[in-house]
DNA sequence: CGTCACATTGAATCCGGTCAAGCTGCGTGG
DNA sequence: CCACGCAGCTTGACCGGATTCAATGTGACG
């Protein structure tokens, strides 16, 4: 499971009910901020179909891409638990169709069911866990390691596979800058590069994992 | 207040009471971990006395330290509600008192007592919140930048404070090279240019800020 | 078939890592 | 009490990866 998915697993039959009872569908166009930095979230909504992008401008005037999230994703947990503002803007990418709670309501529940409480928990330590990770690259990994960890993560995550070996990535070189904190430019350079070794296809805005294995050497050792 | 302490204010009666009756205390010594990655932490601890330090061993070797914390700091908090081993390993710098509590118990009282999930939920939130700043510093911020700010903000936390402008920090240049991904030398060299301008005075294993504004100016603009 | 967004590639530049050499303050043991 | 040793710090020289800028190429879509 994606580690930000489940949040409602085997949560208790009250809580079920309550969801139910109280929920509400959305849709978000291509593009569409399902919400932004500063604001405090008035609802809890989580993905039904499609994929959001968090992320945050950076003072240098560019943008920095924390991860992106698919089905199941909740999209503003923390700021609801809280009570608090969004540290971060979620940007729908292509159509997104959420459901969505009302905030307080989230807020009872979190209290009265220990199960969704853990969820809750778990999902935000993932979090945690995934942005220590990115820090941790930043810090020590090469341009080359990080786009290619990068590159993984995505195949791994949106398990677009066609095979063991091969994946599918939509993804730009623009994107993939903004999400390794590297330039267009290098991005291109270094995909360029891996094309000709073999070890990716490129298209516009679309990337084919060709050796999944070989991408990983590069990423752990380094060539 | 730090963002990391607080964690049992304003909580029920009984959950006082639950906490009072079973609280252990333990002394750390200088260096000793805490707790250590991949270990599951049967017991809460939170420092009651001294320092400590959350890092964790980057592949090349090196050290990666992703904060300090100081009195009223839970340490393990994430692992200890998830029930699950720690992503990072946590040290004492000097000697450390603290106070522990079954795991078990704080996972049972974080059911009853909403205040206590809400603190919790709040100290999370606010590590991820850390950890995120750090990693958009990471990726768009010049070596400079990185140390000024880390400066700045350890001057906040200790709130060694003598005056408005001056902080006196105890910590050595490759503490400091780890705090901010970059090496001992760049550290060095960027605190002789500080000390040849006037913004900081130092000694060894010790900062001292002599013009916090001169300093947040090259936190924020780079000169 | 024109236009625009996306992508490529070369050249220049620079920040910061790395290595080497040496300095300085502090505690310790003779 | 002083010399020694060591950990922490400083500084210079060098090198390389990554950014930046500029120019050009190319695929997609109306």
């Amino acid at each position: 499971m994606r580690w930000f998915a489940g949040l409602f697993d085997r949560v208790a039959p009250s809580t079920s009910a309550a969801l139910a009872a109280h929920r509400r569908a959305a849709t978000f166009a291509a593009g569409a901020d399902v919400l932004r930095t500063g604001e405090r979230p008035d609802s809890l909504h989580c993905v039904r179909r499609g994929k959001v992008k968090v992320w945050r401008p950076v003072r240098s005037g560019s943008t920095m891409t924390f991860y992106y999230m698919g089905d199941g994703a909740p999209i503003g947990l923390i700021a609801v638990l809280r009570d608090s503002a969004m540290g971060l803007t979620v940007t729908a990418v292509g159509a997104v169709d959420t459901w969505y709670w009302p905030a307080a309501l989230i807020r009872r529940l979190l209290h009265e069911d220990a199960r969704l409480a853990a969820n809750g928990m778990r999902i935000i330590g993932g979090a945690l866990g995934m942005v220590s990770d990115r820090l941790e690259d930043a810090t020590g990994a090469s341009a080359h390691q990080q786009i290619a960890r990068a590159l993984l993560r995505l195949a791994g995550e949106q398990a677009d596979q066609r095979s063991e070996r091969e994946a599918v990535i939509d993804i730009s070189r623009q994107e993939l800058a903004d999400l390794t904190g590297t330039t267009l430019y290098t991005a291109s350079r270094t995909l360029s590069d891996w094309g000709r070794q073999g070890l990716i296809a490129s298209r516009r805005g679309r990337v084919t994992i060709k050796d999944a294995a070989g991408l990983a050497t590069v990423a752990d050792v380094e060539v």
